[in-house]
DNA sequence: CTGGATCCTAAAGGATACTG
DNA sequence: CAGTATCCTTTAGGATCCAG
């Protein structure tokens, strides 16, 4: 995620808020699966591109790069000959990963639900021939009008 | 982000874990920002708008639409002549915000760490000129190597 | 006021080949 | 094994203009 937004150049806006903080570490479809997936000790590279299903080498070496200068996740190099790596979280992450389990936690408990409320709005708005033609694309309650 | 990784024709395997389920709605700058502000109860376009600090109309509509879609925001739209439509949090969304409040509370806290943490990297990595060459990029710990 | 449509740039991400 | 380097495609995102 790119840091400056539109980037007013001499002002310089960033670090004003928290959010923005976490978004970079959170955000990113990589992040939280290595954060994760890490979390049950020390795990090889190789480890984690098998456990992370769909990411590609070149992605997780970025992320565990930025992820190591974050200051998330400690990287251990022994010097054998076939080199092995291991990565673990930090103090700070691991702190970080019990809030990341709530989300997965409720990801679980919601994930039908979500799929429901996808499945309800795309029917409603992309009926294959919309049999009495209703223009509104989401059927947004009307309240009585107050002002 | 783009579901479908690699995407194995014939073979869909999506919906497997629940974590792509989270990282769609929290990955993108925006998506957590749009929560948190419309958690303190029901926001009109505007106020996300000017709330949000950097947030393009267009990426404000695209991420609304997607979290309504997904049944964590209902949107309200009352046929005034100057239209007004105000965004709220369903019970599942405001189920997430505690979450994410914690996040948010956990990024305070380390942010200095954080910002001192990259400090480090990046004066151990890119020093302008390497007085005595470290080929090393990361400055590894190697413990004795067992093996 | 609340968007939708369009155009364009930058960044994320994937595939593959190569290396110490 | 654990990456790097390169090339390429896709997506996110911004700017701007227009409309009900």
């Amino acid at each position: 995620m790119s840091r400056s937004h539109t980037h007013v150049p001499g002002e310089v806006i960033e670090q004003a808020c928290p959010l923005v903080e976490v978004l970079d570490h959170v955000a990113g479809k990589w992040s939280i699966s290595i954060l994760v997936a890490a979390a049950r000790g020390p795990v090889r590279f190789t480890e984690l591109e098998r456990a992370i299903e769909g990411i590609s080498r070149r992605m997780l070496t970025l992320n565990l790069r930025r992820l190591e200068r974050d200051g998330l996740l400690t990287r251990t190099v022994y010097p054998t000959v076939p080199p092995k790596v291991e990565y673990s979280l930090t103090a700070m992450a691991q702190e970080l990963y019990s809030y990341l389990t709530g989300l997965v936690e409720w990801a679980e408990r919601h994930s039908g639900a979500i799929a429901h409320a996808r499945a309800a709005y795309d029917t409603a708005a992309a009926p294959a021939d919309p049999p009495r033609s209703q223009p509104e694309r989401g059927r947004a309650q009307v309240p009585a009008s107050s002002p």
